[in-house]
DNA sequence: AGCGATTAAATCGTGCACGATTTAATTGGG
DNA sequence: CCCAATTAAATCGTGCACGATTTAATCGCT
């Protein structure tokens, strides 16, 4: 009886892309980015660049680390991506004077402006989905279990 | 009172990124990927990578489009990923003579061989997790239910 | 004060991912 | 039978993502 997800490993029984939960995340992942696309596009950003803005619109004037940190992203990412959000007028990079070795974002006019269409987007995104906030609130306390439970299981494989 | 998740739009609510379901599983994917990375390198294998071969052990002799549906993944994608593992020699691809426009894939020995040190993977990655197999499968169920639910408003949407 | 260690961001190379377009083969209607 | 429409994969351009390395600034220790 084969009954897995992402534990397989008993010996003689098949691999079943359809057991690793994994997956599951992966799909669901490429799903929220095909849905939001389209959406954000109207905005002129991407997904991810959407998501470094909420949380410039929640917090901002912080520097590149402090937002990877938030992101969960490295500089190496951030670093173009930012790039790309200064040349469209959004953002404002400049090295802090008390410590020349950061960077730090501020938004600009028009990326403070950018918030009042952006709040909109997300529910636009699940109309029609038939989700309720119950439904909504509980999956994702779901994953973020999942995300905590991972990151422990790697800190304790660190070697 | 805020109490959202991907469905704000509640004037005057500001976004918060904590908010946001498809940011769960944003860093849920990242979190895999990272985990995956160190014990997929000894097979030689990136995740996407690692996917496509539990497809093929699976269901061997398939054309690309049918990998692609079965992924989430076009073409585009996919054909420079399957032209590194040809190159690597674990599969082979090839014109199907009854319609050359489609590209048939063919594990090769060395990629059927792989199936067996494959097998441990997430076992391996799952140690020291927590998780027990209902946690693991309600979290799946919960998962792919939203992805259902988004893939629904999805066609809904399109026009 | 000076210099090695540390820290922050940027850079580089590889690979994933998509939409739009292209190329080539098959299908189907007249 | 032929040729327009369709289909399958590949190609192209852009952007994300990471690890490893580099560059530059600050810290800390003597």
């Amino acid at each position: 009886m084969p009954k897995r997800s992402d534990t397989p490993s008993t010996p003689g029984v098949p691999l079943r892309l359809d057991d690793f939960l994994c997956f599951s995340v992966y799909r669901a992942n490429h799903t929220f980015n095909r849905l939001y696309r389209p959406l954000l596009e109207r905005l002129g950003l991407t997904y991810p660049q959407y998501l470094a803005m909420v949380a410039l619109w929640e917090v901002d004037d912080v520097t590149v680390g402090e937002l990877g940190a938030r992101l969960g992203l490295e500089s190496s990412t951030l670093t173009p991506l930012l790039k790309r959000l200064e040349a469209q007028g959004l953002v404002a990079r400049a090295r802090d004077p008390n410590d020349e070795r950061q960077v730090r974002l501020r938004l600009t006019q028009a990326g403070r402006a950018l918030e009042a269409p952006a709040c909109a987007v997300p529910a636009e995104m699940l109309a029609g989905a038939d989700l309720s906030l119950e439904d909504l609130s509980r999956i994702k306390g779901e994953i973020d279990r999942l995300k905590t439970a991972l990151e422990r299981a790697e800190t304790a494989a660190a070697g």
